[in-house]
DNA sequence: ATGTACGTACAGTTTAAACTTTACGTACTG
DNA sequence: CAGTACGTAAAGTTTAAACTGTACGTACAT
């Protein structure tokens, strides 16, 4: 009964982690995670989910850099326990900044050292018509490519703000 | 040269692509075509990329599912012509709205049929209080994840639409 | 019709990712 | 200073994804 219902809506949530880039048994441990109001040791999960201990250090590992778990301490306890952050708007725009922050930075960079080649090489050199109009091109292609990261990162700011959820509200203040 | 400062722009954005969930050479495929300001064949990037020309059916066709290429007609050409579209500003909201309804609306569905089967174990048996609420938390977790599901769903079409311009003003009209 | 050019389905191969087993390092216990 | 409980690194295995080669179907050409 319960146990049905939940392991739906565990499949689901595993489906749509599928979206944060893991795969779907690391997607199944936090959806078993999230419904288990108590944290976990390694061992529990390891029963819960019929995997490698192993399996599950490294899984909840990867949950941990994505900001989905944490770990908790309880005096007298000696295992790592962990449980779910249940902060489902908190986690996607955390994922949000954390994932396209990097890979933007690193385009940036790339794109600018070209342009800077390309300018250079664009003055030096005698090129005929039809090569400048080349490079040409291909400057104009960079210029807009840092105008859209530009605006992405504006984006990300506004992700990463409680902006945005003044300009779409939550329903309520969920800390479930 | 030229070429150089290309091919690291194209590893950039195959690297970026990460993100949109393809693999690297089909990142490297929208780069090279990118860059071309005439549309290709599957031969011709099979020769560009060295790779089979099956690959370049299937990647093309990914791409195109991506809303990241498109077929073009040249008359008296009886071959298939691409190119890449070049509005990144399209590109990224078109991949969101299209892989993130999907897969909200498939957990919505799931969600609201384990709501309805507790809403109707709750009510139906006489449980203990400690059964009672377990289910009872339950069904908060999923009133919680309708909500955020409901916030998610208005964030989308907040980028459908061209209001998120207004919010996150672009540099200039790129229709590059 | 017969031939040719083209795109793609299908089966096979290679490469990489996910997962398990074993074994080790550290930290607490008596 | 053993002895035990725990988490994780490393190597090995299984499974899945990416990619290639072949072969087929369709459409136009002669």
């Amino acid at each position: 009964m319960i146990e049905n219902t939940r392991e739906r809506v565990i499949e689901a949530i595993s489906q749509n982690m599928f979206l944060y880039g893991v795969t779907p048994s690391i997607g199944r441990l936090y959806g078993t995670l999230y419904f288990k109001d108590q944290p976990m040791t390694l061992d529990d999960m390891k029963e819960e989910l019929k995997m490698s201990k192993t399996s599950m250090s490294t899984s909840v590992r990867t949950l941990s850099e994505l900001n989905m778990v944490e770990r908790v301490w309880r005096k007298g306890v000696r295992r790592d326990l962990y449980e779910a952050k249940k902060d489902w708007y908190q986690i996607f725009t955390d994922y949000f900044s954390n994932q396209w922050r990097k890979v933007t930075a690193i385009n940036v960079k790339a794109v600018k050292q070209s342009l800077k080649e390309l300018n250079k090489l664009k003055e030096n050199e005698d090129l005929t018509e039809e090569e400048a109009q080349v490079i040409q091109a291909d400057i104009d292609k960079y210029h807009y490519v840092l105008d859209y990261y530009d605006w992405l990162s504006q984006f990300l700011d506004l992700l990463e703000s409680d902006e945005i959820f003044k300009i779409v509200e939550k329903k309520q203040q969920g800390d479930n």
